[in-house]
DNA sequence: ATGGTGGACCTTCCA
């Protein structure tokens, strides 16, 4: 079973480097992250006429996150079910496919160290483990893929120069992100290639930072110990995008993992 | 040179 992920920064512009990318890569499960719509205005038929459920959880100009399953697609969850206020944003949805508890999230940015938005980031990711806690087992096969707005290590940054005093470097970050990683949740990356620094998934649109390599690591999938167990290989689709060269490419770039979870899931996605 | 680009939107916010 493959499982992407992929920060599209607005569904509307990307959709037909989306539809392109859907038809070669093949993936059983995607999780798309800045659909920036409204869920009246989700291509839900488009996605349905290429083999694919669908649940999107979006509020229009900004924000939105959706999962796109030929494996089956059940359970919905979207928010936090933590006990707390219901999020100002829409960034997170949960579903069930082909035996995988699955979640798409759109981390917030954090903007500026100890601006407003940088503790909603932080607080934000403790209510993510709060979840975890209050409604799963890590012992389920289980997945949270999407743009994390965080640089795990330094490997993961083109210059630490660069981001002397920035976000998504800085320690509270990195440990927030941690506390997540300790309910039991692996970065299949990381896992895969120890030793790979220099492959990033978010390029600055500004300054050339593509083509000069100038990027961060930052859209990750974390998988649980018995999801992990199965893991065939991963990928940071850093290639793919080179296609979309001055046709309108994401400023991330798509992320994949491959599960090997037995002739069921893979009869199924055969079938779509 | 504090630059650059791209997406949302009402002229500016967000990444």
């Amino acid at each position: 079973m493959r499982i992407a992920s992929w920060n599209v920064n607005s569904l509307n512009a990307r959709m037909p480097r989306v539809e392109e990318w859907l038809e070669r890569m093949q993936p059983d499960v995607v999780c798309i992250q800045e659909t920036k719509l409204a869920n009246d205005a989700f291509p839900a038929a488009d996605f349905e006429a290429m083999g694919y459920e669908t649940a999107h959880h979006g509020q229009g100009q900004w924000n939105g996150v959706a999962i796109l399953s030929k494996v089956g697609l059940g359970d919905v969850v979207v928010d936090f079910a933590d006990g707390g206020d219901p999020d100002v944003d829409a960034r997170v949805i949960w579903a069930t496919c082909g035996g995988v508890r699955v979640c798409s999230v759109y981390v917030p940015n954090g903007r500026e160290v100890d601006h407003d938005h940088y503790r909603y980031k932080l607080d934000w990711l403790a209510r993510l483990r709060s979840h975890l806690d209050q409604n799963h087992d890590p012992k389920e096969p289980l997945a949270i893929l999407g743009d994390f707005n965080i640089a795990p290590e330094d490997a993961d940054v083109w210059d630490t120069k660069a981001f002397v005093g920035k976000t998504h470097v800085t320690k509270p970050e990195r440990d927030a992100l941690d506390a997540i990683k300790g309910w039991g949740l692996t970065d299949t990356f990381r896992h895969v290639y120890p030793d790979n620094p220099g492959l990033f998934s978010y390029y600055d649109y500004t300054a050339g930072r593509f083509h000069k390599r100038q990027g961060i690591r930052i859209d990750l999938i974390l998988a649980s110990e018995s999801l992990l167990a199965t893991v065939q290989g991963a990928l940071v689709d850093r290639n793919g995008r080179k296609a979309w060269d001055g046709h309108k490419p994401s400023d991330h770039v798509p992320i994949y993992a491959d599960f090997d979870l037995g002739s069921f899931a893979d009869l199924l996605s055969r079938d779509g």
